[in-house]
DNA sequence: GGGAGTGTATGGTTTTCATCGAACACTCCG
DNA sequence: CGGAGTGTTCGATGAAAACCATACACTCCC
């Protein structure tokens, strides 16, 4: 087994920062009605406030499990375990630095198609 | 046969104008690695100067004519009849108006994932 | 008219992706 | 410890998208 610190002995989720990503996981993140409604809900929230299960959403809790996983790996979303709970933050800066503008096109725009 | 004016007589190409364009469709549409690549050939290419056949991908006629068709859909590419070929042109400014900074990105970005 | 060049439409295959249900881990609390 | 709450993993299913080969339509030029 692996070895334990600290208060959580959860495995840490897998993180990818925005600049490891290119444009096309970026954009093929944020091409999804679902996680681009998670994207807004976590910009209207204040940060780590949001656990993965509170966001209104029609999905199950397995197809949102993978969206965050997506999220992660497209450098959106950073998870945190707080208790039996993973909180999320949006990574608005990272984000904005490697793909500036895009952020904002998303959370300007809320008509769908 | 029907009857025939002007000097093209095939139909014209439905036309989508970025403004009638979602993000979410946008950001669809340049989630593709082929459709990227005209993207970029045609922003280094003077307008109206590139035929459809013209470009580098490794796809055959009937799919590239498919994503064509998607960039239209996505008020990113105008085309029009020239002779026997069809000859395209990228939606700059009007893109750009309607989503800042998106065509930027793409276009700077060369990395790929 | 007929053939070469160019692009679209159709039909069918393959791949990719979103989704669900069920089973499994981990945390908290009684 | 045992149960409730939370989230992940696994296997399978269904829908969407990309792709190809073929057939068709139109333009140009001889």
């Amino acid at each position: 087994m692996a070895q334990r610190t600290g208060t959580s002995h959860r495995a840490a989720p897998e993180h990818t920062h925005p600049d490891q990503v290119s444009v096309q996981t970026a954009l093929a993140a944020l091409a999804d009605p679902v996680r681009i409604t998670l994207v807004r809900e976590l910009a209207d929230s204040a940060e780590w406030s949001r656990s993965c299960g509170s966001f209104d959403v029609p999905v199950g809790k397995a197809a949102l499990s993978h969206h965050f996983a997506v999220l992660r790996g497209a450098g959106l979303v950073e998870q945190r375990d707080e208790g039996p709970k993973r909180v999320n933050r949006l990574r608005r800066d990272e984000f904005d630095t490697r793909f500036p503008g895009l952020l904002a096109l998303v959370l300007r725009d809320a008509q769908d198609g």
